[in-house]
DNA sequence: AAAAGATATATCAAAATGATACATAAAGAA
DNA sequence: TTCTTTATGTATCATTTTGATATATCTTTT
C-alpha cells in the first residue's frame, strides 16, 4: 500500500467521528488538533475529491436555502484505511520552531535580540497554555470509555510540553543575563 | 520587505559562521539543528542559486581533482538580511507530530495499538535524547563568549522537552492501563 | 437597512518534502 | 590488487503543504 498523504488520514479520522463539510474539517483541525497539526483549504478540498473518487468517503449535497453545502461520510473502505494507518509503525514527528532557529543563529545579532525572541516565544506559549488548560479541564470531567481518553491524553501532551517550554524560557533568560 | 522563505535564512545563518558547499549545508542542518528543523537538496540548491542572484552570497568553484565543488560565502548584504530576520518579531513555530495524530484518532482502533504507538514514540525520543545529551555535554565544556552559548541553549531546549515527552509517555501508558 | 463577521466552496503561486539520478572519492574487504 | 560499500557532491522532479485570495451566502449586530 502506498503511503497515504497526511491530510487524507486526518480527514478520515475526523469523519470517523461525525459527518462534516470541508469547512467544518478546517475548523476541527484548527480547534481540536491545531497545536500539533495544520490543515488548509488548499489541501482539504482537493483531498476530499480524491478520497471520494477512491470510495473512502461519500458526499451528500445539501441545498437547503440558496447555498450548497457538501457533507461527507466515511465508508467501510475509509475506516479500513484509517485503521491500517493507525497500525503502521512508521511515523514522522517534526518540530519546526523558528524561535529555535533564531536562537541558534543569534550570534549574528546581539543579546537583546536573542532575549526579545525568547520573550515573544514565552508570551505565545503562556497564552496557548491557558487555552489548552481550559480544554484539558473540560475533558477531565467527561468519564466515558470512548474517544475522550485519547483527546485528554493528546491535550495533556500539549500542557506538559508547554510547561517545560516555560521552564526553559526562565532558565534561558537567566543564562543570557536577565 | 517581502517575507523571506525559511531555507534562505537558514543558509545565511550557517554561512555566517563559515563557508560551505550545498552538501555541507545539508549536513549541518541534519546534524546541528536536525531535531527542530529540516532541509532537503530540493530546496537548498535552488535557494543557493537564488541567493547568489540576489547578491546575498557569492560562490567560488573549486576544481581540485576531477570533481567540481561550489563553495559559498555570505556577503555584507546577506549579513544584513540575516540580521533583519533575527529582529523581525513575527515567528512561526510548528509541531507536526504524527504520533499525536494517531493518539487523537486511536478510538478507531484498539488500546493495544494506541499503547504500541506511544511505545514507538518513547523509543525514538529516548534514542534522540541520548544523542542530544552528548551534544549538550560537549557544548558545556566550551566557555567562550561567542556563539556557543546559543548552541547550548538550543540543545537544552531539546533535552528539556524530550525529558518532558518521556514523563508524559510514562503517564500516558499508566492511564491506558499499562 | 446597512455593515460586519461567520459560513462555505474553490483555486493558485510559492515553498517544502522526499525520492531519485548521476558521478567521483575514499575506505575497507576479499 | 581489485572489488564493494560508503561518503561526497550537484542537480532535478513529482507530490504535498502552505498561505493567500476570490467569490458568494447566511447570520448577527448596529
Amino acid at each position: 500500500m502506498a503511503r497515504e498523504k497526511k491530510i487524507n488520514v486526518v480527514i478520515l479520522g475526523l469523519l470517523n467521528h461525525e459527518d462534516l463539510t470541508g469547512y467544518d474539517i478546517k475548523k476541527r483541525i484548527d480547534e481540536a488538533i491545531g497545536f500539533f497539526w495544520k490543515g488548509s483549504f488548499g489541501n482539504i478540498y482537493p483531498a476530499l475529491k480524491e478520497l471520494e473518487e477512491g470510495k473512502y468517503i461519500k458526499s451528500r449535497t445539501d441545498s437547503a436555502g440558496n447555498r450548497e453545502k457538501i457533507w461527507y461520510r466515511i465508508t467501510a473502505k475509509g475506516k479500513k484505511l484509517l485503521e491500517d494507518w493507525l497500525k503502521e509503525e512508521q511515523v514522522s514527528n517534526e518540530l519546526r520552531y523558528e524561535t529555535l532557529l533564531k536562537l541558534f543563529f543569534a550570534g549574528a545579532s546581539d543579546r537583546e535580540t536573542a532575549l526579545r525572541n525568547i520573550e515573544i516565544f514565552e508570551g505565545e506559549i503562556r497564552r496557548d497554555l491557558g487555552i489548552l488548560k481550559v480544554y484539558c479541564k473540560s475533558l477531565e470531567s467527561i468519564k466515558d470509555d470512548g474517544d475522550h481518553i485519547y483527546y485528554y491524553l493528546t491535550v495533556t501532551f500539549g500542557v506538559d510540553t508547554y510547561e517545560a517550554y516555560l521552564k526553559w524560557c526562565t532558565k534561558a533568560k537567566k543564562i543570557l543575563g536577565k
